[in-house]
DNA sequence: CACGTCTTCCTTTTT
DNA sequence: GGAAGACGTG
């Protein structure tokens, strides 16, 4: 195992300590991915346990994608599919999907996202007459969602003190239709993988015995739930590995809660505790930066990120006239570094609300720079996909009533809200699902036009699904733009927007057709399961564009140049005036944010505000972020022009302990790239900067290596 | 019942 | 400035 020396010393010892509970506290940049990853492959290579006995959590499932990867290239062995890597949803509904029965659920469920559930509760509304402001619909919502995080049940909310009896008879009808459906939502995954575990000790004690390695990434954003889990599942062999840094906690409105990183000593008496401060990632001025910002916070562990990397250039400051002036200087800037030798994707822009990255599309593409917008508008949450896939729901489950009602008149087929009304009405009075009234009673209760409507609806779904038994899911789905005539409905309009539909539901298919690639489990089911857990964008990733996200997406990246933008009172940190008593708390969650939106950068960071800027299209004058004056003024350079070009090969210094100088690199040799994976040296340019490299997925490429941040391996 | 226009409300952050 | 729902007309 020769890797293990590419470890320092409180990496080494996390890597190591396998037995018992672990607790690694590791600043940002402080190489914990590198542990978690290490310590795997070490625990199999050490034969201590087969990769069917190893649990490791990761925040999301691209984490989770990477981690494999890894663990992969040291490794190499075979049998991933046994190894459980992956989020806690998908864990949860792993596990759900093969104990269903015992909680009272069958196990072809479906998932319902954000949107589905909106849309649920809507109707426990309608249907409790109750008044359905928007704003209560929304404070519900996320009432229900803090509930099933902390484990508490319909009839235990009175524990919580004063709730509004209204809220509790939505949470439980909610609950009621969930089931009436066959579905769940986000939260139930973990809430029922929990209420699984208690009732059916033989299944816990199963899992428990089985997972002898349990490793979670980004503790510090687990809620009460997801620490209920692990803390059952570690209870057997105590072998629980937890990375975070509390510094980095940042999604408290999901009901994280930071104080299982801070009590993890207390729950586990014996566990051991190891620190990570030393920063591999970012200059020396970047990381002080960081932490003239985060030690104003109070609530958190005392401890100090260090480097031995370069000064590096002080922070630059623009302050921008507006939005548009500030989406220019960035754009401008950027042409100008990447002039300059800087990778586009090299180059983060961070804004704190998705609503900001309008502007910044905009003035990049008229500077003609390759750029890619992360989330945002996901693709499964889009009008066409979403029909589709409660088409595609409807086969594997008729019963799915909030599928049906969605595309029961797409495309229009002449049922009207009249009709719709009254099925919902009916099927209330029987007791029945949507579908099962109009297979059974559709006769009796419409007139005669209604009800051939009707009938056609229901034929055409039990022909799909009659079809979709012997299919794959591409051919299922093909079978569904065709039978149902969206298509073609979507091919004779003359709408521009129409044309964009066409080529996202194009971009479905291939997305099913690289789903059946790459799982074993190519069923329908499994399909819609891991649409609806992960968002994963196509291949267009490893492209070479600049990438534009949320604070929050940014989490676990890292970038050559960061812009961190929109730093205005009110914007970043983003406050409402409604919570004045979270106040405090809500300030160090922005705080954090800004810590974690610092850290992301290596070598440059450029921030930038704006003194006007519209909102919600009025024009309003605005005042810096309270941050900017905690970073004291001699790291900052305040800048009244775009960035000019710079000498960018100056900026380059070691980011990882082993990387590989000139005189370290011989013909021969084998290499690691982060981007391309393990390699062999087949020649070096006469001055020692270029190196031509023979990849084993990439085929052969000329990197220079004040950039390429070889690792040698061999 | 479908389609077009008018109004309202809006914005955190995501599995 | 834009989406999603309300309202009114063909």
């Amino acid at each position: 195992m020769e890797w293990l020396k590419e470890l320092n010393q409180q990496q080494l010892e996390a890597v190591l300590s396998t037995e018992g509970p672990l607790l690694v506290l590791a600043g940002a940049g402080s190489g914990k991915t590198r542990v978690i990853t290490y310590r795997i492959a070490y625990i199999l290579n050490m034969g201590l346990a087969k990769p069917g006995n190893i649990l490791a959590i990761t925040f999301t499932n691209k984490a989770a994608d990477e981690m494999k990867e890894r663990i992969k290239k040291l490794v190499g062995i075979e049998s991933f599919s046994e190894m459980w890597i992956s989020t806690f949803h998908s864990a949860c509904a792993r596990i759900l999907r093969m104990e269903a029965h015992s909680i009272g659920f069958s196990n072809n469920f479906v998932i319902f996202d954000m949107q589905d559930r909106h849309q649920l509760l809507k109707e426990c509304f309608e249907k409790l007459n109750i008044d359905q402001d928007r704003l209560e619909l929304r404070y519900v919502s996320r009432q229900i969602s803090n509930f099933k995080n902390m484990l508490i049940s319909p009839s235990d909310t009175h524990k919580m003190g004063d709730v509004d009896p209204r809220i509790v008879e939505i949470y439980r009808l909610y609950n009621k239709l969930l089931k009436e459906y066959n579905a769940l939502d986000f939260d139930d995954l973990i809430y029922h993988t929990i209420t699984l575990f208690r009732t059916n000790p033989d299944i816990l004690e199963r899992y428990q015995q089985k997972f002898k390695y349990i490793l979670v990434d980004e503790y510090q954003d687990t809620n009460d739930a997801q620490f209920k889990l692990i803390y059952l599942l570690a209870q057997k062999h105590r072998n629980i590995c937890v990375v975070g840094d509390d510094d980095q906690s940042i999604y408290s409105f999901r009901g994280a809660n930071v104080r299982n990183i801070l009590e993890f000593e207390n729950v586990f008496s014996d566990a051991k505790v190891i620190k990570l401060e030393r920063n591999y990632r970012s200059t020396k001025t970047i990381l002080s930066v960081a932490n003239e910002v985060i030690k104003n916070n109070t609530s958190r562990k005392e401890k100090k990120l260090w480097t031995e990397n370069n000064e590096g250039e002080k922070i630059y400051l623009y302050t921008a006239f507006d939005e548009i002036d500030e989406a220019n200087f960035v754009s401008m800037s950027i042409k100008n570094l990447i002039q300059s030798g800087v990778k586009p994707s090299e180059i983060g822009i961070l804004y704190r609300t998705n609503a900001q990255s309008l502007n910044f599309e905009n003035a990049l593409s008229s500077h003609a720079i390759p750029y890619k917008v992360v989330g945002s508008l996901r693709f499964f949450e889009r009008k066409e996909i979403k029909d589709i896939i409660a088409y595609l729901r409807l086969v594997t489950n008729p019963h799915d009533n909030l599928s049906l009602f969605r595309i029961i008149n797409v495309p229009k087929r002449g049922i009207g809200p009249g009709t719709v009304e009254k099925i919902k009405v009916l099927s209330d009075e029987y007791g029945i699902s949507a579908y099962s009234l109009l297979k059974e009673r559709g006769a009796m209760e419409f007139d005669r036009r209604t009800y051939l409507k009707l009938n056609e609806f229901i034929f055409l779904l039990e022909d799909i699904r009659a079809e979709a038994d012997s299919k794959s899911v591409v051919e299922v789905i093909k079978l569904v733009l065709d039978k149902t005539k969206y298509m073609e409905t979507l091919l004779s309009s003359k709408n521009e927007e129409d044309f964009q539909r066409v080529k996202n539901l194009e971009q479905l298919i291939s997305a099913a057709a690289v789903f059946e690639e790459e799982n074993e489990d190519k069923s329908l089911q499994n399909f819609l399961n891991s649409i609806t857990l992960s968002f994963e964008e196509d291949e267009a990733q490893k492209e070479d564009r600049v990438l534009l996200m949320t604070i929050h997406a940014a989490k676990g990246l890292e970038f050559d140049v960061v812009f961190l933008t929109g730093l205005e009172e009110g914007l970043f940190p983003l406050l409402r005036a409604e919570d004045i008593n979270g106040m405090k708390e809500e300030l160090e969650e922005e705080r954090r944010l800004c810590y974690v939106a610092i850290t992301r950068a290596k070598k440059f960071l450029v921030l930038t505000y704006a003194n006007n800027r519209r909102v919600f299209g009025r024009f309003s004058s605005r005042q810096r972020s309270c941050f900017l004056d905690e970073i004291p003024a001699n790291y900052i350079q305040q800048v009244y022009t775009p960035l000019r070009k710079i000498n960018f090969s100056d900026m380059s210094f070691n980011e990882n302990q082993q990387s590989v100088t000139k005189d370290s690199l011989a013909v021969g040799d084998i290499i690691q790239h982060n981007r391309f994976g393990i390699g062999k040296v087949l020649s070096l340019s006469e001055d020692l900067n270029e190196v031509l490299i023979e990849f084993e997925n990439y085929g052969q490429k000329r990197l220079l290596l004040s950039y390429a941040n070889l690792r040698k391996i061999g």
